[in-house]
DNA sequence: CAGTATCCAGTTTGATACTG
DNA sequence: CAGTATCAAACTGGATACTG
C-alpha cells in the first residue's frame, strides 16, 4: 500500500503495478510448480539434467523435462548440446533469465520474514 | 540467491545444499494461479470482494473466494468486516503481506523486459 | 546419461445455481 | 453485495517403461 491512489488514471503507463497481463504471465511462470526452484538452481550456473534433478528432491524426470521445455519456450532457459562424444547437454539461463536474479532474491528475502511468523507461532 | 551458499551449519534438516522449502513455498504461493494478480491489486490498498473481482478479468467468485482464504491462511491477507449497516467486507494486506511490495515490483519490472524479447523477435 | 511416451489417479477450474 | 455448493471437464503430477 505504497500509495493511496485508488485508481490509476487510464493514461498511466501502469507503473509496474497496474493491471498487466505480462505481470500475470511472468509471476505464474516463475511460480509454476518446480520452476522457482529450478530457476534458483540455475542461477548458480549451467547445470546438466541430472544435476538439476539431484538438487531438487521430489522432482521427476518427466516433470523436469516438461518444465525445462516450458522455460525454454519462455526464453528464460537455453539448452546447450556439445558435439563431444559423450554428448553432453547443459541448461543455462539466457540473459533475460539471468535477470531474474533480483526477483528470486526478493522472494527468498521475503520468505525468510514470512517464515518467522510461523516459527513464532510455534 | 541469499541462501544458496548457506550450509547446513545448523541442525536445520530442511535446508539441503541451498534447497530451501520456504523459498519454494513462498514462490509457489505468490505464483499460484490468480494470486499474483490479486496481491498486486491489494497492494494499492484494501478492496472489497467485488472490487477485486472486477479488477481481475476471468477470475470467478469461487476462485476468488478460495484464493482469498488461502491467502488469509498464509497470513498475507486480512479479512475485515465492518459493523456498518450494509455489512461491508474488505480485504487488506497484513504487514507481512505488504512486504511483498518489493517482490511484486521486481516481478513487474522483469516482466517488462521479458516482454520486450517477444516484441523484438517478431 | 538424457530424455520421451503412456496410463491414470488426484487436483484444479469454471459454469451455474443458490443463500444470507 | 459477499459468498457457498455442486458437478463435469481440463489439467497435473507421478510411476513405469522405453529410446538414442
Amino acid at each position: 500500500m505504497a500509495s493511496n491512489a485508488k485508481r490509476a488514471t487510464q493514461d498511466e503507463p501502469a507503473t509496474v503495478l497496474g493491471h498487466c497481463p505480462r505481470f500475470h504471465a511472468a509471476i505464474e511462470l516463475i511460480g509454476r510448480r518446480w520452476n522457482g526452484v529450478i530457476l534458483q538452481r540455475l542461477l548458480t550456473g549451467p547445470l546438466r539434467f541430472s544435476e538439476i534433478r539431484r538438487g531438487v528432491p521430489g522432482l521427476t524426470d518427466a516433470m523436469l523435462s516438461q518444465r525445462l521445455r516450458e522455460l525454454e519456450d519462455a526464453a528464460v532457459v537455453k539448452r546447450i548440446v556439445t558435439d563431444q562424444r559423450p554428448v553432453q547437454v547443459t541448461y543455462a539461463l539466457t540473459p533475460i533469465g539471468s535477470q531474474l536474479s533480483p526477483v528470486l532474491t526478493a522472494v527468498a528475502d521475503w520468505s525468510v520474514q514470512w517464515a518467522e511468523r510461523d516459527e513464532r507461532a510455534t
